[in-house]
DNA sequence: CTGAAAGCGCTTACAG
DNA sequence: CTGAAAGCGCTTACAG
């Protein structure tokens, strides 16, 4: 049993000295490591007294339980895996803090992985998660998700009969609304899709669900539902990362078709940017010459120019109902009950259109907007 | 001992069964624990056909390391503990990724933990970290930190003496650049500074050295060394949370005093959007009517009315140096290196000025920027 | 009300 | 080259 003994003597660098554990605190208030335990835990069965002197045992020490142990003998993490494909990008990044607050008000900690938008980069963060024991998995994935035990809810990307469910945003339901203000408001026929490759790429698989594709699906869905055609060359491309780049380089193409469209729907805020960029730099005037309206809402986009029309996301929602979703499970199974084996839970984030300039309209109070 | 006689017999839901562990992977192999976790280790006293029968029992049954497990035994969690202000700010998202990317080229994992830029929210965040056993600490302090066992280093902010170090944008060298090209090149006298209030919050503690206190420490340097007044009126405050909608009622009220700045110097990029927001509401044309220019780069600055001049940070560059800091230490401490107790290293990351048109440049290739 | 003991899944001297 | 055993720091039935 080790004591003070093993101790070197004299002045030790506190940052170097061993962390005091139950059995020191036991030792001190005169119990056992049973009793110290219990009582920390605030269990009834102990008495106020004893209590008290163990408490007071704890603090004197600074005692602090050792979590990695705990969890080693209950069999539970409490930690939740967070993958996302990147970090930086606002969106995930929000999900991730909105996601963070609800479970770590209910005690556990997130451990975030980035996957570069990399299916095999995820499969390993997702097994680096397992083997860290996580409680449960919160995934945005990029096509690289290989069911393991534990609970797993998906967000953003729709993976169905998988997991407890996902939620994601409307995808349907804004792509109409952006094709309706486009088509009805202002009148437009010739209306373009920019959007990300569907299909996999050699890195990633089983993105039939990937939001790209179900805002491409939607697209064509509701321009067949007002009549409208969607000639191919309507369909243009960016790269699988988003990049602002890939989408300079596709409208650039796009304009140059013999009958370009009157208005562009960008399938992303980076696609939006990308094809803002390239707009004013081939020298349209953009909400005039040219209607462009965004699927996500640019960060300042009310100070973009021309300001960006574009659908508000509602990140946060989207983040805390994921984690509730997650967290239901688990206090669930904390709690004996069975592990449920009906269909997944399929869940909707709404989006709310944002009317700027860069679509044609002259919004009411120009420039007082207040701030996202 | 516990075997297949514990397990409920039938189908069982694969989601539910038992992790396999270094017992069943001895029993399958037909050797002891301890050879399976020397065979795994790769341990050179391991002959390969020994290796061999213990890595296909462990491939068959699906076999991972309990990393909780194994930290208990060593003494060495793996895990680095990240607390930032806000994950949702760009400048710490891309600081996280940067730093996890060296990380978890080492073998680490992150957690990652908010603070909202509340003091008191940080104490306990780094204490729930250090009862996960963190091995060391990544930190932007908020003014909560609390000295503990394990090296630390800081980014962002400064706390001097403490840690292994602190690596931080070049705040006065940054403030030079911006006051000289506003005083040289664009012949401006009278220059404001649109900052953070200076000194704690109750919230906030130990705020000297932080990165708003700092910057305005060089501006009042630079202003003075070139003779150039500061008038109290001409240093104005947004909230401690550096909020757009703070720096748009703080500017709106700088613009009101009797003889009003021509140029403004924002401390932030949040700063700087909120007082574009407010001068453009207010019918200013920046870049003509007055000057503005930002410290740090707001996102798609270039696609803004007017195109933002601002300081560009290296963000990546700047968690990679804290990440690579600590782990020089993680590496160090584990080969028996003693610790180290010379003084904790500085490293300062220059910043690059972007000259936009919102301080009255016109850039000499309009419009045609590449993204970011 | 309290304690002794087993055990979570590993690693690693120690002995052979 | 291999194994038995101790032990990391906890929790929790079990017994008193």
């Amino acid at each position: 049993m080790p004591s003070s003994q093993d101790q070197t003597p004299g002045p030790v660098d506190p940052s170097r000295r061993r962390r005091p554990t139950l059995t020191d605190v036991a030792a001190m208030a005169g119990v056992s490591v049973s009793t110290v335990s219990r009582a920390l835990d605030g269990n009834p069965r102990i008495p106020g007294e004893t209590r008290q002197k163990v408490v007071e045992a704890a603090t004197a020490l600074g005692f602090r339980r050792n979590i990695s142990a705990r969890s080693l003998r209950t069999q539970s993490s409490m930690l939740v895996g967070v993958v996302v494909p990147d970090i930086a990008i606002a969106f995930y990044a929000t999900v991730l803090k909105a996601a963070q607050n609800v479970l770590e008000a209910a005690g556990y900690q997130v451990v975030v992985m980035n996957t570069e938008r990399d299916a095999q980069h995820e499969t390993v963060a997702l097994r680096t998660l397992q083997d860290r024991q996580v409680d449960g998995l919160l995934v945005a994935t990029s096509g690289g998700y290989v069911p393991d035990r534990g609970p797993v809810v998906f967000f953003d990307h729709v993976i169905p009969d998988t997991g407890l469910g996902y939620v994601s945003p409307d995808n349907a339901g804004g792509m109409t609304t952006l094709v309706e203000h486009l088509a009805v408001v202002h009148g437009h026929t010739r209306i373009a899709f920019l959007g990300v490759p569907p299909g996999p790429t050699d890195r990633t698989q089983r993105m039939e669900n990937a939001p790209a594709t179900e805002r491409l699906e939607a697209f064509r869905n509701v321009m067949g539902a007002r009549r409208l055609p969607v000639p191919p060359e309507y369909l243009a491309y960016g790269d699988h990362e988003w990049t602002e780049a890939s989408a300079q380089q596709a409208i650039a193409e796009l304009m140059r078709v013999a009958e370009p469209p009157t208005a562009v729907i960008a399938a992303g805020d980076t696609l939006a940017l990308g094809a803002l960029r390239q707009l004013r730099a081939d020298q349209y005037k953009v909400g005039t010459d040219i209607a462009l309206v965004s699927f996500d809402d640019p960060v300042s986009s009310d100070l973009l120019d021309p300001p960006m029309t574009a659908l508000r996301r509602h990140d946060r929602e989207l983040g805390e109902i994921s984690a509730r979703m997650l967290l239901d499970a688990l206090e669930g199974r904390k709690s004996g009950v069975a592990p449920k084996t009906e269909h997944p839970t399929e869940t909707r984030v709404p989006l709310d259109l944002i009317v700027r300039r860069s679509c044609g309209c002259a919004p009411e109070t120009p420039e007082s907007e207040p701030p996202p």
